[in-house]
DNA sequence: CGGGTTCTTGATTTGTTTCAATCGATGTGG
DNA sequence: CCACATCGATTGAAACAAATCAAGAACCCG
């Protein structure tokens, strides 16, 4: 069954695509793509745009119940926290990609955006009927979760076996392969953003800020990497840092 | 649409269903659950129960691109493998769950038995047909990624913030939540058997077995915990290994 | 330019690992 | 039935990696 609207006369014009929409990561390759133009207004009647500066929380926590949050742009910190101060991000998440998925119970971690961050709105309950009744949606939102599942197994092994020096160097690498939008990852010597603090960057890898700052001098001074500044770095030997990464 | 068997003239017996499967968890609570008689006998025909001593490695790795297994008794480990024999189990599956799932990219994780394990092979392919004509079953299987999504991110703040004590006292309460195939953690007193060998515990908690030892004997010094034996133990004091596991 | 924040670097402490030995259970063969 | 080997678990002592404590240095923004 291709997408189409249901109940329309072939005469009548169908109001248009929310502009919002159509240029959107998840409509371009996200859940909103698998959308029909009808289900695609259903959802967007009740969606509020909105921009988020660095450090502030996304979905605050008194709607949280019911809100969830597509990722338009930026990236956000999923994390989790303990006793003391202690925090541990789980996901880094970047467009397109939905926080406070569908379905998920209720859970205690919280998404602050990193970078400055576009999301998009929406009603949980009302992606959860759409699932419900758009197979092609969930299959969607199931991939989507398994990629996470997959990301966070993989973190798992760096912070249950790995050195500082291999968690830094795996997050340089982690960061080169998904620095932007695109598939490929950054080619040797090319600048990458950081969008995590150093501060982030050690709740990410499960290590203090002064750890993550002496590994990237030190692979800075073996010539690995370069730093031109605190969010910013390149990668000067990929050879090197992927053996730093332990890679296997 | 209710499940119900397709092109069948009412008066024509249908086939009665696989003995094995009307007992088996996966389709009291799990995704076999969901099919039609008609699917669910197909899947069936080329299904194959097996059983797997401790240690052994479930899915051989030469045919392991086109199958999966359905847990149908016993504790499997999933684990990832590093360089210098290190390793890190990634997640603990029982019975009603599907390892190996469907549209998971085909990763590096090992599933090992941790006890005497019973599986049900599956062609992945036929599970993710099925997927796709039954709607019920593919959110069965996303609810089930979503699942292990949420044990994979607890675990992840764990290993990337917990002391040694945090840790084992965590997997002690997680152990007692999911003793068996009930829903109630087990009472104050009563005995929990332990699936894992100590080894399996520092593997999971990313300890190693001598910490892992060391704990359990401070525990059990603290009067939080007995420990009748190696692969036995029970909560004497539950708020005492609440605190030690920093329940925030 | 000043004040705050983030990052870096150094010195010291601490928790966990590593290395090594012992204990206890289980099983085997003389 | 009792040495004896084996394997997992425990305990101790030493080494080490990362955390903590403590200054500085670099950077940003008003």
């Amino acid at each position: 069954m291709p997408p189409s609207d249901t109940f329309r006369l072939s005469g009548e014009p169908a109001p248009p695509l929310p502009r919002h929409c159509t240029s959107c990561l998840s409509y371009e390759r996200g859940a909103c793509g698998v959308l029909t133009p009808d289900q695609l207004r259903r959802l967007a009647a009740t969606a509020l745009r909105r921009r988020f500066p660095p450090g502030s929380q996304i979905l605050p926590p008194t709607r949280a119940e019911d809100l969830c949050a597509s990722l338009v742009s930026g990236v956000a910190k999923l994390s989790c926290h303990l006793e003391g101060g202690r925090q541990q991000i789980v996901a880094l998440a970047t467009a397109p990609s939905i926080v406070a998925a569908p379905f998920a119970d209720r859970d205690d971690t919280r998404a602050v955006a990193a970078t400055e961050v576009d999301v998009c709105l929406l009603r949980r309950s009302t992606l959860e009927d759409l699932a419900r009744e758009n197979h092609a949606l969930e299959h969607e939102l199931h991939e989507s979760s398994l990629a996470d599942l997959r990301d966070a197994r993989e973190l798992l092994v760096t912070l249950g076996r790995k050195s500082a020096r291999e968690r830094v160097a795996w997050f340089l690498l982690f960061m080169r392969q998904r620095h932007c939008r695109t598939e490929e990852p950054a080619p040797e010597g090319s600048v990458i953003e950081l969008p995590l603090s150093r501060g982030d960057i050690a709740d990410f890898l499960g290590l203090t800020i002064e750890t993550v700052s002496r590994q990237f001098s030190q692979l800075k001074n073996e010539g690995a990497i370069t730093v031109p500044d605190g969010r910013r770095f390149s990668v000067r030997d990929l050879r090197q840092l992927e053996a730093a990464a332990g890679r296997a």
